[in-house]
DNA sequence: GGTACTAGATGGTATAGACAACTTTGGGTC
DNA sequence: GACCCAAAGTTGTCTATACCATCTAGTACC
């Protein structure tokens, strides 16, 4: 009757499949767990489990006499989220404004390729934007994305959702990988950060994948100063009541 | 008979108290679940639930036949772990060599001692160390220690053991804050890094918390194009077989 | 001394049932 | 319509039991 794969798993799969799917979209109901107990023929106290810990990763949210719901955020739950820069320059009391300097389909070039395990010469959507924060640079983003995952990436109006929102929105986020480091400041990126050639840049590269591929490649540079990368971390619960 | 909190939370807690008191040290043995039952006159999968949850956190590990242990690496969990410098720089082959450039008991002045929620003067331990990969400079460590959490914090050999080694092995760790930017080199920052004065460095800060206290404030500089901070996240499990 | 096997201990999963706490819904009353 | 209240639905917790998989220690054997 019970196979290798521990019934809650198999059901936490289940769930997971139709979330990432997208045919359960965010905020809409989870079936009960009662439901789930008539339709998969398995105990209550297993469908809890699997409903619990798909809770404790963040990917349902769950009230009492209420039920449970797909989480809308699903990404930012780790450290260093993955936050919107307007967000970030809203929340800071500035005016965000944003630069479109280059939107086009390209051939990825070899190093590009790489990143994303496709061919070279493979057709990818890039966009480079600038954004600021009163009027000062504080952020250029270089930006490619896998046309597979992201059709019509280049139709959106960038001036009034940036591409960081249109992703998150479209494709289910399933990996992140990140790298941050210093760096001097090319001609070419000083002139575009106002800064002097040389001085430090602060830059993040990150990778996302989606549906088994990488989704998006993207490198942020920021002027010295300007900005930091926070986050915190607690051990267990940690308290001692 | 069951109150308030939940029969398995309090379990926790029990454990959890245990092991941050240090009266269960790292890799010592915690009671089997059935000497728990009959312990606190609960049932097994109440039992199992406490545990299951604390080796999710990462404080317990569990083999199925052997029995349950205090796990020894508490905090590197989280991405961008608290990696010691010695282990990054050995695991890329490199000669990992450390030079002490201060070591002293100092009164806290007061930016510092506001990172430690401490009045101005309160003393602190003080250490600058200078790590080299294959001779070369790669991290300078500056670093103030609460001696409240770690009282013979300036009688160790750093040259044996670092001082993330030490505190991770003494200080329960509870929380820990980040911050990464990037700055342009000071004269005297330069001078230890071997680079020139304006040059782009990679600056981690980090808060650590151990009993309630702020343990220790950090700040770890490199220079530009030699370090870089990586970390991945998977959402959920993700795996949709 | 070394080796192979076995019995016991331990964690991993699953069940059926129960009660409690909480939210929503619908009906009844004013 | 506005309000109150009871009923139904949902999640949170707990129990007692069961069977299985794995590891350990001790024993018997060579």
């Amino acid at each position: 009757m019970n196979q290798r794969p521990p019934q809650y798993l198999k059901l936490k799969h289940h769930i997971l499949r139709h979330i990432t799917n997208g045919d359960w979209p965010p905020l809409s109901r989870v079936p009960s767990e009662n439901e789930l107990v008539s339709k998969f023929g398995i105990s209550r106290m297993t469908v809890n489990r699997a409903m619990r810990e798909l809770a404790d990763a963040g990917m349902v949210t769950r009230t009492q006499g209420a039920g449970t719901f797909v989480a809308e955020r699903k990404a930012e739950s780790a450290m260093f989220e993955v936050r919107s820069i307007r967000d970030e320059i809203i929340s800071r009391g500035q005016k965000h404004t944003v630069e479109i300097l280059i939107r086009e389909l390209v051939s990825a070039r070899p190093v590009t390729a790489r990143q994303f395990a496709l061919p070279t010469g493979t057709e990818l959507y890039h966009s480079r934007l600038l954004h600021r924060a009163d009027d000062e640079p504080l952020q250029l983003e270089d930006r490619f994305v896998n046309p597979v995952c992201a059709p019509d990436y280049l139709e959106i109006d960038f001036y009034k959702e940036i591409p960081h929102q249109y992703l998150m929105r479209t494709a289910p986020l399933q990996r992140i990988e990140h790298a941050i480091e210093a760096e001097a400041a090319s001609k070419r990126l000083a002139r575009l950060l106002a800064v002097e050639p040389g001085s430090p840049l602060l830059t993040l590269t990150r990778r996302t994948w989606s549906h088994d591929h990488v989704a998006s490649y993207v490198r942020l540079s920021y002027p010295a100063g300007k900005f930091r990368f926070v986050g915190a971390f607690n051990a267990g619960d940690f308290k001692t009541p």
